[in-house]
DNA sequence: ATCAGCCCCTGCTAGC
DNA sequence: TGCTAGCAGGGGCTGA
């Protein structure tokens, strides 16, 4: 389930790898993985065309090509893409192979939830999912003052609030148990009952777990891996995310899971308040 | 405007 | 052993 670090993580290894590339080919296996286009006018507008850069907004990845297009990239929950050398053999769940002048990249997605998406670059952030993502936690624009400002006017679950892409950008299910139990917070409190210094408190969490998450090359929970295949290292540090009816590592209280927001939720109802 | 709940998918696991 | 039901979850959508 690739989170803001796993996605950064992904970022920085295909960057090594593919940029400046030239897409010679693409093979689309499953047609519902890509968007914008048609399974053979997308391959025909992409053939031929350098991979110019690749950024990151949120847990989408962007990919600027020449001529003005542009692919928008999400993994959801078990998308990977992957380098590989050329003429490997896809897996049973790679749905589209980008045949590149070096190499290939395959992007394999057991629940098919995840999608690529071709546009017009200067249509990319018009998007509706681009246009409405909330600012990204870890660059100039966020602050616990914004954060708090954001907050003020949600009476939904703290949790549920952290999860919501449009109030801040690609904190998901790990991230946000891990934020609140380095602010003592519990999920369930209501967003806005959190006072000042509980705000201040969860602002450094999400940025600490957050760039944290990406020096240790994200959390491989089930299906993660990078461009390269390699697995990250944060499940190691993880305090709650999936940890539930263990001890918790700060009092030894059984840690506690629920469902909130229609997500699992791991806490100590001890540690956090 | 806000928010809960459903849906998409497949693989794994618990229970019979 | 072999089956099925339940669960996992990001984000778009719907309806209250």
């Amino acid at each position: 389930m690739p989170e803001l670090p796993e996605v950064e993580t992904i970022r920085r290894s295909l960057c090594q790898r593919i940029l400046n590339l030239r897409i010679e080919d693409i093979l689309i296996r499953w047609p519902g993985a890509v968007e914008g286009y048609e399974g053979k006018t997308f391959a025909d507008t992409v053939k031929g065309l350098r991979i110019q850069s690749i950024e990151r907004r949120g847990k989408y990845l962007l990919f600027t090509l020449e001529e003005g297009w542009s692919f928008i990239a999400h993994m959801r929950m078990t998308g990977r893409l992957v380098y590989h050398a050329q003429g490997q053999e896809p897996e049973k769940h790679t749905h589209v192979v980008l045949k590149l002048s070096s190499g290939e990249v395959h992007f394999t997605d057991t629940r098919k939830f995840g999608r690529l998406q071709l546009v017009r670059t200067e249509e990319r952030l018009k998007q509706p999912s681009l246009a409405r993502l909330g600012p990204e936690p870890l660059e100039g624009g966020f602050s616990a003052e914004e954060l708090a400002r954001r907050l003020a006017p949600r009476k939904l679950a703290i949790k549920a609030a952290l999860l919501d892409q449009n109030l801040l950008a690609g904190v998901g299910n790990i991230y946000a148990d891990e934020a609140l139990f380095r602010a003592g917070i519990a999920p369930e409190r209501c967003a806005n009952s959190l006072t000042k210094e509980e705000t201040e408190k969860l602002y450094t969490a999400i940025c600490q777990v957050l760039e944290e998450g990406i020096a240790a090359n994200g959390t491989s929970f089930r299906d993660y891996q990078d461009a390269n295949g390699e697995k990250g290292d944060f499940q190691k540090e993880l305090n709650v995310y999936g940890r539930g009816g263990e001890a918790c590592k700060c009092c030894g209280h059984t840690l506690e899971r629920i469902r909130l927001a229609g997500r699992s939720t791991v806490f100590c109802p001890r540690c956090q308040r």
